[in-house]
RNA sequence: CGCGGGGUGGAGCAGCCUGGUAGCUCGUCGGGCUCAUAACCCGAAGGUCGCAGGUUCAAAUCCUGCCCCCGCAA
């Protein structure tokens, strides 16, 4: 007998999840984030799960808040077996956890206990991880520390980026769920506590984290500029405006961090607190993405200046 | 009506405020020089100045509408 399925997520991240879910079971209702505005010009854009609740022609709740707002109520009133929770964004009550028949559970993109928390792709990428994966866990009343269910892992190559490795990990969070989570609701998996050992928190990015600081050592910025891609990417000040960094090789020079070691065909080389990062694709504000060739065209920059920096 | 920048030979930019000869650094092509470490010298080709309308003796430049790219914000 197929399981009652009530599923919760927001991003695109989440769809692949909520895809294997109508593979493995009855899903009840889609649970999402209310619609907010979106890009120039403001307009309220609906979250990819609902898009594709819709296109599948299940109900779509949109609540504001979950806790003393009667939504527990609401869920229980579905009779699900249970919830399949992957990156809704929000943490969910006792009640609301308890609510299904059997739990709520968690698809998670990290090896966990490394990484819990709203970031932890990005934080794998940044930390210099060289492999990541997603967990299923059972959730509870804490922060991603639950019991967990079954994990599927996945290195990390020298060009991801958390624009990569979210499409991959989507997709495997998709496969771990269809495979594991029958067997799970069968009784067939028993859940594993998560060990105290190895904990390490992926706390929220902050677009101050794109910033780069010349003063850190180049490997270290150059993975940063990878886990921050898409967002909020890496970024420094130029000419009064913000100029985007995209594309960068660690290279080997040395001086006196955030001066221009060489500006060429080959890249504007800057230096950092430990070696020098070649800018290879470059983004002034308002302006389209360049190679850093393409950029010097327009702009010539002096060797020895320090033009990346605050006025 | 959320705020803002931009569209000028193939690339990146200047010129626009203060209308009047299409500019800069590259690239391309032809010739020269011969090792200069982003080679150098001479020459050439290549542009409906995003589109449409308006003002004017005259519009890349001023006015109006539209299309496209992008930053912020979310």
């Amino acid at each position: 007998m197929r399981p009652r399925i009530v599923f919760m997520g927001t991003p695109q991240f989440a769809v692949a999840s909520l895809q294997a879910c109508f593979e493995v079971g009855e899903v009840i209702a889609v649970v999402t984030q209310p619609d907010k505005p979106k890009g120039r010009g403001q307009e309220l854009a609906a979250p990819p799960v609902k898009l594709e609740a819709q296109a599948r022609g299940v109900p779509v709740l949109q609540p504001t808040k979950l806790r003393n707002t009667g939504f527990a109520e609401e869920l229980r009133a579905l009779r699900p077996d249970v919830c399949v929770v992957t990156a809704y964004g929000r943490i969910l009550p006792k009640d609301v956890l308890e609510a299904p028949a059997q739990g709520c559970v968690n698809v998670h993109a990290s090896l966990l206990p490394r990484f819990r928390g709203a970031a932890p792709i990005q934080w794998a990428i940044a930390s210099g991880d060289a492999r990541t994966g997603v967990c299923l866990m059972q959730m509870d009343e804490g922060l991603d520390t639950g019991a967990v269910i079954a994990c599927r892992e996945l290195p990390i190559g020298p060009e991801d980026t958390s624009a990569t490795l979210h499409l991959a990990l989507a997709e495997l969070g998709g496969q771990l769920l269809r495979d594991e989570l029958p067997r799970y609701l069968r009784g067939e998996l028993k859940a594993t506590p998560q060990p105290s050992e190895g904990m390490v928190l992926a706390p929220l990015i902050d677009k101050e984290e794109g910033r780069l600081d010349f003063q850190r050592p180049a490997v270290e910025l150059e993975r940063r500029l990878r886990a921050f891609t898409p967002w909020p990417g890496a970024f420094t000040p130029f000419a009064g405006g913000l100029f985007k960094v995209h594309r960068v090789r660690v290279g080997e020079g040395r001086g006196a961090p955030g001066t221009v070691l060489a500006s060429g065909p080959d890249g504007i080389e800057i230096a950092c607190g430990e070696g020098s990062l070649v800018l290879l694709e470059v983004q002034p504000e308002g302006k389209r993405r360049m190679t850093a060739a393409e950029f010097l065209s327009g702009r010539k920059l002096e060797i020895g200046s320090r033009p990346f920096s605050a006025d």
